[in-house]
DNA sequence: TTTGACTTTTACGTCAAGGTCAACGATAGT
DNA sequence: ACTATCGTTGACCTTGACGTAAAAGTCAAA
């Protein structure tokens, strides 16, 4: 039955605007085929879109999400460029550990936020 | 001998530029002390930095980070104020778990695209 | 004493990632 | 025929996080 989701569709199950979609569209970053003028988004392009959120949330930008696109639809065929890609995941991959450390440091810290929160309310909760 | 450190020496040290500490000022983020007009930063001072930037790395603004900081210098003392807090932060670790596992996905597909060039390298290493 | 490296403030510029608004087309329900 | 709903394009606007340039002060070395 191969079905189509319209655009509002979307903006509805993740949380974002129709502006923000055709800007992704705009930016090259998805491709929804056309009835007439209007998008029509297959289950791929829904796909995409989860990925695309998933980059954002991790603080990719535009560009960057593109590149990550760009290299499956097209991975590269040549030896140079096949290293030259190597080292930019190598990048990447450094970079994201530090972000997870951060995260688990940052993680760590709210619970002790959350003791001294606990703590406090305890001894509130006699004083009273 | 309590060390002063410069603002150049910080921005050495993180790789940031000097309009970024001082914008960090303006939004007061940190109060390095003076002697005239120029800042001395100690090692408070320092530390602190490092957790803004911590901040940063994961996706934090810089209203969010001022908040957390607040947060840490002045902690509510009122029974209400101290049951908001913990909402709060209960909603950022699950905004940090969520991006916790999106790096771990990516991550993985990192690993995926290393070894899809490698597997091309070596098919390529072979043909010649 | 002049050069160089550092510092300051003020103020306008920029860039990414959308928001917002206007003006309009297509389709369905009443 | 009118209204609602959903879609479109195009243009300008906004916000966050700084960049950049101007004009000037401080201090040590050559």
């Amino acid at each position: 039955m191969n079905k189509y989701y319209s655009i509002t569709e979307l903006t509805r199950e993740f949380g974002i605007s129709t502006r923000t979609l055709r800007f992704y569209e705009d930016e090259g970053l998805i491709h929804p085929e056309r009835r007439g003028r209007t998008r029509l988004f297959r289950p791929a392009d829904r796909r995409l879109i989860q990925e695309i959120l998933r980059g954002r949330r991790i603080g990719f930008t535009i560009a960057e999400i593109r590149e990550i696109i760009q290299v499956y639809k097209d991975p590269p065929g040549e030896m140079g460029q096949l290293r030259l890609l190597m080292n930019r995941v190598e990048e990447k991959r450094e970079e994201l550990r530090q972000k997870r450390k951060d995260i688990e440091d940052t993680l760590a810290e709210l619970d002790n936020v959350e003791e001294a929160c606990l703590t406090r309310l305890a001894e509130i909760g006699v004083g009273t």
